[in-house]
DNA sequence: CGGACCTTTGAACCCCGTCAAGGAATGTGG
DNA sequence: CCACATTCCTTGACGGGGTTCAAAGGTCCG
């Protein structure tokens, strides 16, 4: 394994995104025990289908896949991302089986929240552990969507939507909206958590450039015109469930 | 709405299915708050998409899908099915706002859960409340299922995993298997379920008569090769969660 | 400058969708 | 008990969106 162990001591700063669900007296319970970080390249498998976790991670900065073996694809397939400022596989703080891959699509460092302070700090707090559980809730709404999504739209508008998604988390990451993006996916990783050929996404893509929607090159998205990308896909924001706080002018 | 409102004082007999991951004591705990029922005919819309919720329901009886207006289809399409002894809506309790439809695709009983109460339950029992956030998290996991078998599998694989999940959570809900089980899915359902035309999942239903493995006629569901099913489906069941006094010999 | 990896493009194919018509099952009213 | 409607299932013919196979072109980095 060639990841890296680091020590931070500052977690006091809230990160934005997902953990926005979390008040700033909720954050400050839960920060303390995020003491031990992690540092993984592009394409590391973290942790594999079928393990017993003791311990759950935080996603600081990167991406991360969830990743399943194929029905009848030559490569895996992606059940669910996972951006900066979300808890990976929080799931397996109840459920302690996982099953899928947790895989590295970026350069990614994590924070790891052990389950057993973590148990003793929600026997503590009720409402802390109701966010929690919210907080895996809006992934399940999530893969819902996913299921719409590669179930009944075709490639052009099924590929708008991913996009539009993937801005979207982005930009509750950052904070703000942008009109350029890091973008570490390669197009056979579309191709995996759309349920299409990375030949196809290939041409998929060319058509929403020649669209005028975005681009996507040299590990950028970059959005040209919002407003049509999400006509395209038919994106509605809403089963992000994406925290108020966030996206404030 | 042609519902009807009855009251039953007896729900001391735990149901078999997904409640079982709860014990006899933690059962006992819940049970009192499902003094209410409800009956409900086919096809009937219970709740709506972007409905406020102060409840949740526990399927009794029947059979219920939780439905998304679809993509680029004719019909809508199905993102979960729920069954006896599983919780329908319980995700509703934190996040509130509900993003599908919850349809009846049979004659259905349910029980109701006002909030209210389960918080003031939950509140006092840190435990049973983290079984709760345990049972949507089952539904999690199925989701990523579906969406892998939505994205990755062939019509006709497609099809018998679909089946083979549906003859496991029937048997949970039975606590046996069966080599006949009631089906209230019309084909164009099944359709909805699987991102297939209706006219596309005819003809895998025959294939897979052919094959020997099922035939679904009449409202019945006849295995006659399991074992021959789940391997066209490449069926496994684990992302069930199934619990384990269930299915004892 | 060479090699690994990713993207792009072309051509042929096929699984599944679409359209259309007929058939079976069930229910309803006269 | 039959005429008729309704709903669902089945089958055929055809077409197309996406896959597959193959090869060439970029790009990055050692």
């Amino acid at each position: 394994m060639t990841t890296e162990q680091i020590k931070y001591n500052d977690m006091s700063v809230k990160p934005s995104g997902m953990v926005d669900h979390l008040s700033d007296a909720q954050w400050a319970k839960v920060a303390p025990l995020l003491t031990q970080h992690m540092h993984y390249p592009p394409s590391e498998v973290i942790s594999r289908r079928g393990d017993l976790l003791d311990h759950s991670l935080l996603l600081l900065d990167g991406l991360i896949a969830r990743s399943v073996p194929s029905g009848q694809r030559a490569r895996n397939t992606f059940v669910a991302l996972q951006f900066p400022g979300e808890f990976v596989d929080l799931h397996a703080f109840p459920l302690k089986r996982l099953d899928h891959d947790v895989v590295t699509l970026a350069d990614t460092r994590v924070a790891i929240v052990a389950h057993e302070p973590l148990r003793e700090l929600l026997n503590g707090d009720v409402e802390l552990a109701r966010k929690l559980w919210l907080m895996t809730l809006v992934d399940a709404s999530i893969h819902r969507h996913w299921v719409m999504r590669n179930s009944a739209m075709r490639a052009l508008a099924r590929v708008a939507n991913f996009l539009s998604e993937f801005d979207a988390r982005m930009s509750a990451a950052f904070g703000m909206e942008r009109q350029s993006l890091p973008f570490s996916l390669r197009q056979t990783d579309i191709a995996d958590a759309t349920g299409l050929t990375s030949v196809h996404v290939s041409r998929t893509l060319r058509e929403l450039r020649e669209h005028g929607c975005c681009t996507v090159a040299g590990g950028k998205l970059l959005i040209h015109d919002r407003k049509e990308l999400h006509k395209v896909g038919m994106f509605e924001a809403a089963y992000l469930y994406v925290p108020q706080s966030e996206m404030a002018p």
